[in-house]
DNA sequence: GTCTATACGGGGATAGAC
DNA sequence: GTCTATCCCCGTATAGAC
């Protein structure tokens, strides 16, 4: 029954339950250490949620939301297309620590429940969406060749961010993140004209 | 104390473990379901192995070995560089399940523990050099421009596949997957000469 | 709203009989 | 080699007092 209206304590629980999905996944946290971190006892947290997968919810939603927001922020800035995009692939990132979204998606127990997939799923779609738009953008303003496709460039595009944090999480290094970004951006600027 | 004198016990264990690692990953799995599922009791999992650490870097290191040969097949087939690589790319795979050693980069207890990690890193630190070969000799075979950078593309076109497992699994379609490669080869198709 | 008590199954393993 | 018994702590709550 989670709603928008957020107490001091609910919100300290919706944010150490962010930071462990984060860390953890969904399987690997328990109530209790959700407890713990935000600092809150047994009684407070199913006064203020239902339980673990409500709170969780609260704590998707939340990241959801910030991811897509901070997107908006590159794709909206001045520069051509590409410039817009090579700014949003190179900005500052946790790179280490994977994407707060992209890593649910390996979890069984949140891709099984409708509700916690339905921001996973709208997250990754709306994230293709505007980049394919920027893309089109791109291309109908003389920027981008004519045979660039947006809707799967726009895919790849996401992938390499995906699989850029995978890479890096299995080399313990941020190198092979930064190398897929670069060898993605190269391909693309022979696209420009 | 893993070995590889592997009885047909032990056998089925591994596989099962393999399964639900794939499934659920390492924290999601316990020892009660792989010997469910391997239709092994209690008694026979602790005389073959020493505890789930010791069954689960058997059941990566087989899941390992097999992909990286499974990958080799594709690159050493006869054509131009870029065609062994989209022959790698398009194979068939089952993309809704994800990549089994990919997924095991967001299980903290694997990337905690430096025994259970090697393998992991290991297969992308290979699969990512031997696609930098394989683009490295279309280069110098003349089929690849010259500014091509062989490293950092090797990077995005594993970036990709992994990532194109996380969109895959986010739309529960293949779609996303499909579009991601696609688009890459795309790119790529722009530095052939 | 928050606390403590209580519950019940499961995770992960050891012990010893067969 | 395999089976059953047993162990202890944790996960995930519910109940009721304060």
């Amino acid at each position: 029954m989670y709603t928008d209206s957020v107490t001091y304590t609910a919100d300290r629980l919706i944010e150490s339950t962010r930071e462990l999905l984060w860390e953890r996944g969904y399987v690997g946290t328990s109530p209790k250490a959700i407890q713990q971190r935000a600092g809150v006892g047994q009684g407070s947290m199913y006064h203020h949620f239902d339980g673990k997968p409500d709170l969780a919810l609260a704590a998707i939603s939340r990241t959801a939301e910030e991811m897509l927001a901070a997107a908006e922020g590159q794709f909206t800035a001045p520069g051509t297309s590409v410039e817009r995009i090579a700014a949003y692939l190179r900005r500052e990132r946790d790179v280490l620590k994977g994407c707060p979204i992209g890593r649910l998606t390996q979890d069984p127990d949140v891709m099984a429940d409708p509700v916690l997939r339905r921001p996973v799923e709208q997250t990754f779609t709306a994230m293709r969406g505007r980049l394919a738009e920027v893309l089109a953008e791109g291309r109908d303003r003389g920027e981008l060749t004519d045979t660039l496709d947006p809707a799967a460039t726009a895919s790849t595009i996401v992938a390499v961010l995906q699989g850029g944090y995978v890479l890096a999480r299995a080399a313990d290094s941020t190198a092979p993140f930064d190398q897929a970004v670069d060898g993605v951006l190269g391909l693309l600027a022979a696209q420009t004209r």
